[in-house]
Formats: C-alpha cells, sequence, structure tokens
RNA sequence: GCCGGAGUGGCGGAAUUGGUAGACGCAAGGGACUUAAAAUCCCUCGUCCCCAAAGGGCGUGCCGGUUCAAAUCCGGCCUCCGGCACCA
C-alpha cells in the first residue's frame, strides 16, 4: 500500500476494474425487490458541468447505497441528443448535428465514467438514433388512431430566434425558455397531443404523488388549473346567434354590463364591419399592454334577465380558454372594471360584503348600494359576498346564488354548468430538422395520411443544408419530401416539421427497461409467472415482463426547472403507455427529489465584464490590473463565468473528492454554494482516512468483529467507547440515508468516527479489534459517496471481495445505547447545570439527583417548588 | 397581484416529536514540528458585562401571544428566493 494518497491511480484502477467485469449490469430478477433509481439524462452539449456532477453524484449515492441494502438496483443513462445546439453548430460551424451529438456523447459518457458512476451501459439509449426515434413514431400512430394525436390550426408561440413553434410551457415570461428571445404570436397549422383528455386524471392522481415535493405537486397542479363554472349563451339581438361565454361567477351575471369577445373568435368578424379596426385589435392581442375594445354596435341578450347590453371585441380576451367569450361585470372584476372606465360603461354592483359596516366600507360602496354606480369607485369588489339588485336572488349568499342561478340559466336551455382547464394541448410541431420526423403524408387525392406502422421508422436524411435562413432544411430536401402515397401509390409529399424534443424525453425511462437497442412495444411476450401479470386488457397486446418488473421508478432526480415540462409530460405519455397496456401504473416517478442549483459568487472587471475565476489574481483582473467586484452568489452559467470545470476538479482532486463535496456542502433540495476551501476540506478529510488505514494496516488481520460487546472483561473503557462510536454511527449515517436523503449530515456523522478514529490508541489486541471493526466500518458507510477510495482502502485492509458487494452494516441498539446520559438541569427555564447520571433512572431518582446537586441547592435554599418536569433522558426543569 | 418556500455565528450548515441553540466543515487567531515553508497535529472561536476566573445578561429577520419550556406552535409585519400571471 501506497503511503501517499493518489486519487488518480485508485480511481482509474477501480474505474476499470468495474469496467472490465461489467459489475453494474442488471437483469430483473424476481427473488430480489427491484429499485430502480433515475437521473435525468443529459443534454449532449459537449461537456458536463458542476450540475451534471451534482445531480449524478445524488444518485450514484443512492444506487450503490440500495444496492448494498440488498435490492436489485436498476441504474441506466443515457443522451437526450435531439435539440437545437446540434443545428446551431450545424450552421455556425458546418459539422453535421449527427457528428457534432456523437462526438459530444462520447467525450462526455468519459467524462461519466470518470466520475465512476454506477451505470449499467447496457441500457444507454440515443434519443436521435433511429431506433429510438422509431418509437416517437410509433406513438404517434398509435395517438392518431385514438384521436390523441390531431392537427389544427392556431395561433402559437413563435420564437423568432429559434424560428419555431414553442408549446405554453416552453414560453417562460414571455420569452423563449431556451433563448429567452420575446414570443410573438403567429397562425399556424400545427399538430398536437391531445394531453387535456387526461386533465382531470392528471390533476386527481396529483394528490397520489406523495414521494413528490409539495411544491413540484402544486406547481403541476396551478398548471392545470382547474376551474368550474357556467356557460351561458347570450343571443345577439337582431341576428341568429348566440354567443357562448364562460364565468365562474354566476352569481355576478345581474352585474354584467356589457360582454367581450376575443379577437380570434370566429363571430368576430361577422359582428365587425370595420375588418380595419378589428385587424387593429388582433396585432395586440395577447400582449400584456392596455386593453383595447372595440364595439360591435351590437348588443345581445342576458340569459338571466334579458337586459340589452352593448358587445365588445377585446384584446385581452383569449381565444384558448373557455369559449373565448366573457360577460363583463366591471364592479366585480378588475379587468372589466379598468376597461369599462376606459370606455364609458356602466358598473353595477350586485355583490356587497357579508359583514356590513363595521369594519368600514370597502371604496365601491360609496356611490350606494346597488343600481347603476358608475362613479366614485376606484376598484372591482372580487370576493364573495351578499347579493343585492339581482331580481329574486337578492340577499343570497355568492356560493348559494352561484349554484340558483346557474341553474335557472339551465333550465331556460340557456347554458350548462362546465369545468374548464387552463391545460391546453400540447402543440408538438418544429420546424427543426434535428428532431423526430412526424409520420405522417399528404395526398394530393386521399388527403392526410399516416405512415404505415411496417415503414417506420421514417428516417431523418443527412445529407440536407443548413443555411441558417428560412425554415426547417427538411423542407429543402426534395429526396425527404417526396414519396407515394401510402393508400394509392399517387404523388404525395412528407410532412416536414419534427416533434418537439420533449416527446423524446417523455418515455426514456421505460425504453431503458428493454435494455440497449431492444426496445420494442409489438411484441409482447405472454405473462411469465416471476413476473407481475402485465394489465392488457382483452384484445391488447400482452406488455412486457421486464417493463412490470422495473416500472415505476422508484427515486428520480433531477432539477426543479422541469417541475412542469418534463415531468407533465412524461406524466401524459406514461397514461398514453398504460392505456396501451405495456404498464400497470399510470405514474411514471413514485419519488421524486428536485435537487438545488450549483452556485457560486461571480466576478466583475470594471473593463472587461465578467470574469472566470482563474482570471483573477490577488482580486485583480489579469488582462487589466484593476480591482475585481465580487458580485452576488448566482447558478453557475457560461455567461456569468461563475463556472468550475469538471474535468479541472477531477483533475485535481479526483471523482471522490468532488463526489463528497457536493453532497457535503448542502442537503441535496437546497441550492449549493461553491467553495474552494471547501473542496479542500473534503480533500483533507479523504486523506485523514487513508492515513489512518495506512498506519494501522498491518494490525488485527482477518478479523471481523461485530461481536464485539462493549464493558466485557477484554474490553478496555476507551476502546467500548469507540466500539459505541461505531454503531451509532452507522445508526446515524442509515437514519440520514432513509430520512429524505440527507447526506450532509450523514458525511458529518462519519468525519466525527474519523475523529474518534484518528485519536484512539490501541494498547491491547481487543483494542486493535476493535479499530479495525471501526475503520471497515467506515469504509462501508463511505462507499457510496466515494466510492473508489473506499475499495482501494477495502482492499488494503485483506479484504478479497468488493466494497460494492458487502453488506450496509446493521448497528445494535444495545450497544450504540449511552450508559451515562448528561442531565440538563434548568430553573425556571434556564440551564443552570449538567450532570452525569446512569441511562433509564426512574423519574423519582432523576428528580433527587437534580435537587440534589449543589449548584442547585444554592439557588432553591429557602424557596418553594412549584413544579419539577422531567423529560426523559434528557432535562430536568423546576419551576420555583 | 395570486400561490409557495426560506430567513440560525465571519461563512456553508446542524438541531428527527415543543425540551441543552450553533453538530460537522470552512475561515480566522494562537501553539507544536521544521533551517524555512508546505503538509500534519494540538488549542481557542455567537455576543456583551467582568483584569481574570466563577458567574451573569443578550441571542435563531422584526413585534406580540400560547407554554414550566419556542429556531420549532399561533397572530401581525419586514426582507429575499421560486412559480403563475389579463385563465374570466
Amino acid at each position: 500500500m501506497e503511503e501517499r494518497y493518489d486519487p488518480q491511480k485508485v480511481e482509474l484502477k477501480w474505474q476499470k476494474y468495474w469496467a472490465e467485469r461489467n459489475i453494474f449490469k442488471t437483469e430483473p430478477d424476481a427473488s430480489k425487490k427491484k429499485f430502480y433509481c433515475l437521473e435525468m439524462f443529459p443534454y449532449p452539449s459537449g461537456k458536463i458541468h458542476m450540475g451534471h456532477v451534482r445531480n449524478y453524484a445524488i444518485g450514484d449515492v443512492i444506487a450503490r447505497y440500495k444496492r448494498m441494502r440488498g435490492f436489485n438496483v436498476i441504474h441506466p443513462m443515457g443522451w437526450d441528443a435531439f435539440g437545437m445546439p446540434a443545428e446551431n453548430a450545424a450552421i455556425k460551424e458546418g459539422i453535421h448535428p449527427a457528428k457534432w451529438t456523437y462526438e459530444n456523447i462520447a467525450y462526455m459518457k468519459k467524462q461519466l465514467n470518470r466520475m465512476g458512476l454506477s451505470y449499467d451501459w447496457d441500457r444507454e439509449v440515443t434519443t436521435c438514433s433511429p431506433d429510438y426515434y422509431k418509437w416517437n413514431q410509433w406513438f404517434f400512430l398509435k395517438m392518431y388512431e385514438k384521436g390523441l394525436a390531431y392537427r389544427k390550426s392556431s395561433f402559437v408561440n413563435w420564437c423568432p430566434s429559434c424560428m419555431t413553434v414553442l408549446a405554453n410551457e416552453q414560453v417562460i415570461d414571455n420569452g423563449c425558455w431556451r433563448c429567452d428571445t420575446a414570443v410573438i404570436k403567429k397562425e399556424l397549422e400545427q399538430w398536437f397531443f391531445r394531453i387535456t383528455h387526461y386533465a382531470e386524471d392528471l390533476l386527481k392522481a396529483c394528490d397520489e404523488l406523495k414521494g413528490w415535493p409539495e411544491k413540484v405537486v402544486l406547481m403541476q397542479k396551478n398548471w392545470i388549473g382547474k376551474s368550474e363554472g357556467l356557460e351561458a349563451d347570450f343571443k345577439v339581438i337582431g341576428m341568429d346567434e348566440r354567443i357562448r361565454i364562460f364565468t365562474t361567477r354566476a352569481d355576478t351575471l345581474f352585474g354584467a354590463t356589457f360582454i367581450c369577445l376575443a379577437p380570434t373568435h370566429p363571430l368576430a368578424e361577422k359582428l365587425v364591419s370595420d375588418k380595419k379596426s378589428l385587424n387593429n385589435i388582433r396585432e395586440h392581442y395577447g400582449k400584456e399592454d392596455e386593453k383595447l375594445g372595440l364595439f360591435t354596435e351590437r348588443y345581445a341578450a342576458n340569459p338571466v334577465n334579458d337586459e340589452k347590453i352593448p358587445i365588445y371585441i377585446a384584446n385581452f380576451v383569449l381565444m384558448e380558454y373557455g369559449t373565448g367569450a366573457i360577460m363583463s361585470v366591471p364592479a366585480h372584476d378588475q379587468r372589466d372594471f379598468e376597461f369599462a372606465k376606459k370606455y364609458n360603461l356602466p358598473i353595477r354592483v350586485v355583490v356587497i360584503p357579508e359583514q356590513q359596516p363595521n369594519p368600514p366600507l370597502p371604496p365601491f360602496a360609496k356611490g350606494g348600494r346597488g343600481g347603476i354606480t358608475n362613479f366614485g369607485l376606484e376598484a372591482a369588489f372580487e370576493e364573495d359576498g351578499v347579493l343585492v339588485d339581482s331580481g329574486s336572488y337578492s340577499r343570497l349568499k355568492s356560493d348559494a346564488a352561484r349554484i340558483e342561478i346557474a341553474e335557472f340559466v339551465e333550465g331556460r336551455g340557456l347554458g350548462k354548468r362546465v369545468i374548464n382547464y387552463k391545460l391546453r394541448d400540447w402543440g408538438i410541431s418544429r420546424q427543426r430538422y434535428w428532431g423526430t420526423p412526424i409520420p405522417i403524408i399528404y395526398c394530393e387525392k386521399c388527403g392526410l395520411v399516416p405512415v404505415p406502422e411496417n415503414e417506420l421508422p421514417v428516417i431523418l436524411p443527412e445529407d440536407v443544408k443548413f443555411t441558417g435562413t428560412g425554415g426547417s432544411p427538411l423542407a429543402d430536401s426534395e429526396k425527404f419530401i417526396n414519396t407515394s402515397c401510402p393508400k394509392c401509390n399517387g404523388k404525395a409529399r412528407r410532412e416536414t416539421d419534427t416533434m418537439d424534443t420533449f416527446v423524446d424525453s417523455s418515455w426514456y425511462f421505460i425504453a431503458y427497461c428493454f435494455g440497449k437497442g431492444k426496445i420494442d412495444f409489438t411484441s409482447g411476450t405472454e405473462t411469465s409467472p416471476p413476473f407481475n401479470p402485465p394489465i392488457g386488457k382483452g384484445g391488447q397486446r400482452g406488455g412486457s415482463p421486464a417493463l412490470s418488473y422495473w416500472m415505476p421508478v422508484d427515486q428520480y432526480i433531477g432539477g426543479v426547472e422541469h417541475a412542469v415540462l418534463h415531468l407533465l409530460y412524461s406524466r401524459f405519455f406514461t397514461r398514453v403507455i398504460k392505456d396501451l397496456g405495456f404498464i400497470n401504473s399510470p405514474e411514471p416517478f413514485a419519488n421524486l427529489l428536485t435537487q438545488g442549483m450549483v452556485c457560486k459568487e461571480t466576478l466583475k472587471c470594471p473593463e472587461h465584464g465578467w470574469l472566470f475565476p482563474e482570471d483573477v489574481k490577488n482580486e485583480k483582473c489579469v488582462k487589466c490590473g484593476k480591482a475585481v467586484e465580487r458580485g452576488r452568489v448566482e447558478k453557475m452559467s457560461k455567461s456569468k463565468k461563475n463556472v468550475i470545470d469538471p474535468d479541472y476538479l477531477i483533475n485535481k482532486y479526483g471523482a471522490d473528492t468532488s463526489r463528497l463535496f457536493s453532497l457535503f456542502a448542502a442537503p441535496p433540495e437546497r441550492d449549493l454554494e461553491w467553495s474552494d476551501q471547501g473542496v479542500d476540506g473534503a480533500y483533507r478529510f479523504l486523506n485523514r482516512i487513508w492515513g489512518i488505514v495506512y498506519k494501522y494496516r498491518r494490525q488485527a488481520p482477518g478479523v471481523r468483529c461485530q461481536k464485539l460487546k462493549p464493558n466485557s472483561s477484554l474490553v478496555t473503557r476507551h476502546s467500548s467507547l469507540l466500539l459505541r462510536k461505531t454503531h451509532q454511527t452507522i445508526k446515524r449515517v442509515t437514519n440520514d440515508m432513509e430520512r429524505e436523503y440527507h447526506f450532509n449530515t450523514a458525511i458529518a456523522a462519519l468525519m466525527e468516527l474519523v475523529n474518534a478514529l484518528s485519536s484512539f490508541e490501541p494498547k491491547s489486541e481487543e483494542d486493535r479489534k476493535i479499530l479495525k471493526f471501526g475503520i471497515e466500518t467506515l469504509l462501508l458507510l463511505l462507499s457510496p459517496f466515494s466510492p473508489h477510495i473506499s475499495e482501494e482502502l477495502w482492499e488494503s485492509l485483506g479484504n478479497k471481495k468488493n466494497i460494492l458487494e458487502q453488506r450496509w452494516p446493521l448497528w445494535d441498539e444495545n450497544i450504540a445505547k449511552e450508559e451515562e446520559i448528561e442531565l440538563v438541569i434548568q430553573i425556571n427555564g434556564k440551564v443552570k447545570a449538567k450532570i452525569m447520571i446512569a441511562a433509564g433512572l426512574a423519574d423519582e431518582e432523576v428528580r433527587g439527583k437534580a435537587l440534589d446537586e449543589p449548584r442547585i441547592q444554592e439557588i432553591i435554599k429557602g424557596k418553594t417548588l412549584k413544579k419539577v418536569f422531567i423529560v426523559k433522558g434528557k432535562l430536568v426543569n423546576i419551576v420555583i
């Protein structure tokens, strides 16, 4: 054994050892409980970053820990390989996206292996390979058959920079999720997945996501955005038309003083004669600037009292939500209020607060009760209350009135109660090259024809031109576009849009279960006894035993930025796949851990802007020598240059230190602040362990000492303390792992054990045995965090079998238990003394010992004891 | 605006059920070893009063409450972070 710890040597040795034996390969084994540990697969952008290091370190600890706990662990990895950066590289540097992508994958795979991650590479998936995206196409066809994939024209979010469409979820603060460019509305024919078909199910099942952070569940619920309300028809006076509106406030129906249509509402054209004005409004549609309206010069009849009210077109009314038309109740809706003020429309109060008039009346009441109160109001009253000026419904409370008025409107045949969702169908068409071709053919005679299943995959052609201008390169590829119709064999052309890359990542966790190159949803085998029977109902395919064995994912780990996007799409896809009969559970991820961001302080030179850490020497910019400003701690990003390159870190300290630091610096769900000194600390810790093992490597060879008991005649007092500490450490580390994966406190416990080991001086043979037991236990507990050094030192101690194949140690509660406890004695809640007493004494004895304590005697002398509280094993509080 | 989450030493963080606030690490200061430095090891380390010790006061964003006892529970506020945002 070397005296000095050389991480490079140790780590490469064990990585080679693991790879040669393909040690992380797993197969279904019905005799063992499975554990599916999954980290979000990366986009192969070139190199891994610290966010990946953290994400994959967390996942690897869990995988290795569960493996030692006896689970059959599946721990796969792959590549989210379609996407825009590859195409941008092609435009900028002339490299083909495929070449660029596969080269990046090769490099990043090396990096991941260099981190010592325990992946079963026999399950690797690469989404840009035809044997993967074939199944995107297959799912598309299945969904098309079931009406879950459809085409429609609509106003879509368009990113002018990426030159493509974005789904609603992919618009962040009105900008593109990828490049931040302001998104504009554009009318296009698009393919959609009918995710709204599952809206209610996706929402209801949120409550079953017990293993997810509440925050994420809430975000999903809000995104789905269920609301119950009334759809009501307003007849257009003098025309044979009705305008159907949606409202959640049927109780305010008597307060409606006008109605508004979205500019793109089908009736808008009919009602408005001034097309120029209509187009003007359309240009301001969906923009968050001022509210704009256009009077149609037509009127409609309120379904509740046939009152005649004006019809407007308004830019703020969305066609995509509800019916694309609203009734406007300015007294009780702030938006309508602003609109009414601007266009001088009447405002009628029909709901007043329940508690009157003390506390003082809200501003709206200044104008008096009920009636047209088009003055004195400063804001709408949007809360529930009591109805006024609403015919026979006056004096009812809002909640009751909502039901009664809705029933009345329903009774007149002028509406129905409905449920609406904010969730829209998922637009998947992208006008880009580097994605999955949508398997559709347009025939001059037969129209829209799906590509037959046996002709899949529709291969993405390689010989296309990347100009960076205009639309998708596919649209210019004659070879690709021109085809023949599968029905009539006549001239036809292919769809040139490709699929959103979120389609790829919506089922990759299911793909892993098949194994590399073996994805197959068409030849499901019959139920075989060792596995759970697949759910396939009559007529459906049999499903796959591998899928029912491995699914769902037991622990999913990734960034919170996917809280709605990827996670919602995956839940949708998993439902579709379940309904096709391939898996049992509609939920893909039983437990979800959303890890925090990796952050670092930013550095800025007044002249050269953001600086890399290595561009700063002695607080000065290396280029100009000016003093550097220390900025805020922010998420590591290339643009702010506050990054640490994982390659640099691993070359300098090794993978074990890098992993250990990123796990120790903060609990996984919280943001992690980078600290160079912290990394040094982690490195020092591993060096100390190396030193301890080196010092004692030849002591007590071949001994296992699980059965040693403290205070037996052979064991000295100081060694029985070490034995206890060892058992306590097993207990603490195990509990920290089980309790929300709090690795930081688990590592802190290991550090305490190292402190105890390094200050221990063995004097007898028994001491040496206990010391060795302590060291071996330390290595076992450390191995999920820093696996290479643990293997190396384990071997140095003469162990023949891998530490990987060892069982997680168990603690003995009798040994871990303290014999003496420190009793805190408080007087009136303030700590006055601490004494050591035997553990497990009866309350009376504890009380006696506390009162006998001289310091306490001194204070309570001559005072009456009011009460004495005893907390077992901890504290006594004497109230005087 | 609406909905979440957080606020603890110089710093990252700990405190599992209301029961010793500050585990563990980092930084800092002092010491040992060394020709010297690095490395390593040992000691101190919330703050204030006191020469010091002993002891005591204060202290988990702020104000108030419940309790024998509050970082933890309740009410009100402040700040920061995240999500949603014309969704009728």
